[in-house]
RNA sequence: GAUUCGCUAGCUCAGCCGGUAGAGCACAUCCCUUUUAAGGAUGGGGUCCUGGGUUCGAAUCCCAGGCGGAUCACCA
């Protein structure tokens, strides 16, 4: 009996209730799919289906004298559909781009039996569906490349309706653009919106383009931990985890800095790595929670040797990515051509305000603030209060790429003190756009001096600056072993990559940018209605009224509820045998 | 976290001085052998985000919540 009740449960489930569940158009195309079983066809075949060509390639190399692509093969997912009887048009999208593809009875079926053009393709078959086609490739009527097909094959029946996006001359109709739902689905995004994919193309091009200027130059490309037991090499707040069998906690990385300094120590000449850094702090369009990094460091170069390389590179890119060395960025165009523009950080304050702080002590800087209008409190030393400054009245002004060097020695715990201006230290930062794209110094190799800075940082921490960092005691003993004197650099990819591809959010340039988990309605089990003695038959339908908890379903009127499962199984056509009042009170435990 | 805007059919959106829920595309049926954002005709499709309140009556007005966007704050 238990058993019993188990498997008409789970047919039930699989059957009944998911068709209440389901949209109409998820439904009929359920039953094309029993349909295409009937006939004898797998919807999802197993076999390698033998593509010839892409149609980008089609598209750049035929010609109405072409005899080349008489027995073209391509596949790919069915965009659009026009059937006009004997004749039908469809547009095939593979990963290169679009084709329409003309499907006639006569050619497709050449013999008596007109199954597959009048049944599969005409009824069975959906946008969204991937087939594979093969026949010659011709110019319509209208003149439209077009491929002539003499056979096809379903390859993977789509049993969710796509997003129509229709497009004539740039103009697009019923774009697909919530970005709650491109985010989340961004398949459905890439199916869509070809540009999504130029974009993201675009960034493993970037990526490419560093590993092969890099790799070129013979650094290596290394991996160092994820999960670090002591995190370092910026300032942030980390996401912490726990390790059970060393019942230990361990941090996911804010950097990897301090690991690729040990390399350096350990005699590798150029060390990079492509990292993924994790952050625990607020998300907007410049900040997810993880992000990717470039760091690179170079024994026995500087941070001017630094600037050079960098700029390089990302001209490299730019010219890589779009033959031109200008690049437009909402509404700028940025020029990478080097050389960039160099600042010192006082000769960008004075550029912008006017005013030179050179000069400044603690106190002047704090009351410069407050004439400015920048919130201050007790935790800023001198260097973030020009930090402060710098963030408030230049960063934003600066589109072209420019340098922005000689940082003071607070806000920079692992860089060489300046070889000729005190308290200051050799970085950089290239600004772009108004944002900064790479952090970069004259990394400081004096073990007692870094001691010191570490300590600097604990004090600053005990003020109230809950971004100070940590100090690693291993990271010390490396150094105290002796480390080069050497260049250093991290360059935010997924910055750099919006200014590449002219994306307005960094969820533009993430796959699967970091959101909220669906938010998923509380229901009660079917087996939990089954209990109060309702049909297993029912509980769907009382579902599919809005009843999916049993104590929202107590609180009904039986009188009402009974009414209203007759009138459903009536109009749905349910076929169910309806409930005696009597039977709807007893379920209400009325 | 704060402010603000949004959430209506599979998709894009209209309706919002309260009175039977709409359009285009998509889908279904029929007709049609070269169409192109779209062949023609007909038709089906809704928990108007959720919950509460006001009201004879709420997609619409009020309150609370959910999710998302934008701006700001922290940060790369």
């Amino acid at each position: 009996m238990y058993i019993c009740a188990r498997i008409f449960i789970s047919r039930y489930k699989r059957f009944f209730m998911s068709h209440l569940e389901l949209s109409e158009q998820e439904i009929i195309r359920r039953q094309a799919l029993q349909e295409l079983y009937d006939l004898g066809i797998d919807p999802y075949p197993a076999p390698e289906f033998k593509v010839t060509t892409t149609i980008a390639n089609i598209q750049e190399k035929f010609h109405a004298e072409s005899t080349d692509f008489q027995d073209t093969a391509i596949a790919g997912r069915i965009m659009s559909r026009r059937i006009m009887g004997k004749a039908s048009f469809a547009e095939i999208q593979d990963h290169t781009g679009r084709l329409q593809v003309y499907i006639s009875r006569d050619e497709s079926c050449p013999g008596e039996d007109k199954t597959m053009y009048d049944i599969v393709f005409k009824k069975l078959m959906d946008i969204g569906d991937i087939i594979g086609v093969e026949g010659p490739v011709f110019y319509t009527k209208t003149g439209e490349l077009s491929i002539k097909v003499k056979s096809f094959v379903l390859l993977s029946k789509s049993l969710k309706p796509l997003p129509i996006v229709k497009e004539k001359e740039g103009q697009v109709f019923d774009a697909f653009s919530d970005p709650e739902q491109r985010y989340r689905m961004r398949y459905v995004d890439l199916i869509v919106n070809p540009q999504v994919k130029d974009t993201f193309i675009k960034r493993t091009k970037l990526m490419n383009t560093m590993r092969e200027y890099l790799n070129a130059k013979e650094y290596l490309e290394v991996e160092t931990p994820i999960l670090q037991p002591v995190y370092g090499g910026a300032a942030a707040r980390p996401f912490k985890t726990h390790h059970n069998t060393h019942d230990q906690t361990l941090y996911l990385r804010i950097a990897n800095e301090l690991y690729l300094k040990r390399l350096i120590v350990g005699g590798f000449d150029g060390v990079y790595e492509f990292s993924k850094d994790f952050r625990n702090e607020g998300m907007d369009r410049f900040h997810n929670p993880e992000f990717t990094q470039i760091e690179l460091y170079v024994a026995f170069k500087d941070y001017f040797w630094m600037m050079n390389t960098v700029e390089e590179m990302v001209e490299k890119i730019a010219i890589n990515l779009h033959n031109t060395t200008k690049v437009q960025v909402g509404e700028h165009v940025i020029d990478f051509q080097r050389p960039w523009k160099r600042f010192t950080m006082f000769e960008a304050i004075e550029h912008y305000t006017g005013i030179d702080i050179s000069e400044m002590d603690e106190k002047q800087l704090r009351e410069l603030c407050l004439k400015f209008g920048i919130e201050t409190d007790e935790s800023m030393g001198k260097g973030k209060l020009i930090d402060e400054i710098f963030g408030e009245k230049c960063e934003h002004l600066i589109i072209q790429p420019t340098f922005i060097t000689d940082y003071p020695v607070e806000m920079s715990p692992l860089t060489k003190k300046h070889r000729s201006k005190t308290g200051l230290v050799e970085r950089f930062e290239a600004i772009c756009n108004g944002k900064e794209i790479c952090n970069s110094y004259s990394e400081l190799n004096d073990p007692i001096d870094q001691r010191q800075r570490f300590e600097e940082q604990l004090e600053l921490g005990k003020r109230g600056d809950e971004e100070a960092m940590m100090l690693d005691e291993d990271f010390l003993r490396a150094m105290e072993y002796g480390m080069p004197p050497m260049a250093g650099i991290g360059i935010g990819i997924d910055r750099l990559s919006m200014i590449m591809t002219n994306s307005q959010s960094i969820q533009d340039v993430l796959f699967f940018p970091q959101m909220r988990p669906e938010k998923k309605s509380a229901i009660d089990a079917p087996e939990v209605f089954i209990a109060l003695g309702i049909p297993a038959e029912w509980v769907a339908p009382i579902n599919k009224m809005g009843f999916v908890k049993v104590d929202q379903l107590k609180q009904a009127n039986p009188n009402k509820l009974f009414n209203d499962l007759c009138g459903m199984n009536k109009k749905a056509k349910l076929g169910l045998t309806n409930p005696r009042i009597d039977d709807v009170k007893a379920w209400l435990g009325q």
